[in-house]
DNA sequence: TAAACGTGGCT
DNA sequence: TAGCCAAGTTT
């Protein structure tokens, strides 16, 4: 009898999406790069992203030998930065510390900035074809349907989310990092969170959630994500002037974007924390160099 | 552990 | 329309 591993690859074989970071060939930089873009950011707006980051900087040591203003400006509208410097510092401690070759080895992966539990091991199974368990939000939705029953994954526990999914997984390690991305796969495009295609799906016919008559969530549904009139969209107005700059520009072309002056110096103040804007000379900002 | 951290598209 | 969601990480 056909285990949901097998299922899963099956069905992955036939629907898979095209995804360039999937091809033959495409090296750890590669998939770095494209786990990081995606943290939080929806395949369709990586794509290009991903397609021109590539082609300039093809290894980290070609990213490393480029301002970090660079690679600021390239990250474009992909939401949170942040990742773009961090993706930076990857690129320097890769060329440095590890021969220009991103790691396979989860810790190692685990010690670059910007790389936690998810990133890690998604890079050590999809580039290297290693066998780890690799839990993103659509693995946990996938299995805490499948296995536990439940409408959706929870608040995540990465131990126990781990653990659930190292369960199905096969023992040959190429096969199981392919399960892994087939589980994405299938939270992302069939057992969606919302309005999920279980007609489509390659286990309906085992699954807990589906068997129970689809109950709706049970936990607590509160997520307040307002952004409008954060300091999170603040951030991003005055980033998004320094970004399309060519250079530094001075004090009143960032006071232009948001009007009350409290909360803008506490913005940019937090942008110059996080090193996401230097100031060269008084009263004149820029990206770091 | 909860909160902070961007941005855009879909219902 | 307003809210929800999207391959998370850091502090």
């Amino acid at each position: 009898m056909p285990t949901v591993a097998d299922e899963a690859l099956h069905w992955f074989d036939r629907h898979a999406r095209d995804l360039p970071w999937r091809a033959p060939g495409v090296t750890g930089w590669g998939v770095l790069v494209s786990e990081v873009m995606l943290q939080q950011t929806p395949v369709r707006r990586v794509l290009p992203a991903w397609r021109e980051w590539l082609a300039r900087w093809p290894t980290p040591a070609a990213l490393a030998a480029a301002p970090v203003a660079d690679a600021i400006r390239a990250w474009g509208r992909l939401g949170y930065p942040r990742r773009a410097m961090r993706l930076h510092a990857c690129a320097v401690a890769v060329t440095r510390e590890h021969g220009g070759v991103v790691p396979a080895d989860l810790d190692t992966l685990l010690a670059l900035p910007g790389v936690g539990t998810y990133t890690a091991r998604a890079v050590a199974a999809f580039a290297y074809g290693r066998r780890h368990p690799v839990v993103d939000t659509n693995v946990r939705r996938f299995v805490a349907r499948c296995v536990g029953g439940a409408a959706d994954g929870g608040p995540a526990t990465t131990r126990a989310d781990l653990a659930a999914t190292e369960a199905l997984l096969p023992a040959e390690p190429a096969r199981a990092a392919r399960v892994s991305a087939a589980f994405m796969e299938l939270g992302a495009v069939v057992c969606t969170a919302r309005g999920p295609d279980c007609p489509a799906c390659p286990v309906r016919g085992r699954c807990a959630w589906a068997a129970a008559g689809r109950p709706l969530p049970t936990g607590p549904t509160r997520r307040p994500q307002a952004y409008a009139g954060t300091d999170r969209q603040v951030r991003g107005l005055l980033l998004a002037v320094l970004r399309e700059s060519a250079g530094p520009v001075p004090r009143g072309r960032l006071d232009a974007v948001w009007s009350d002056p409290v909360q803008r110096d506490r913005a940019l103040a937090s942008l110059l924390a996080d090193g996401l804007v230097t100031t060269p000379l008084p009263d004149t900002y820029a990206l770091p160099q």
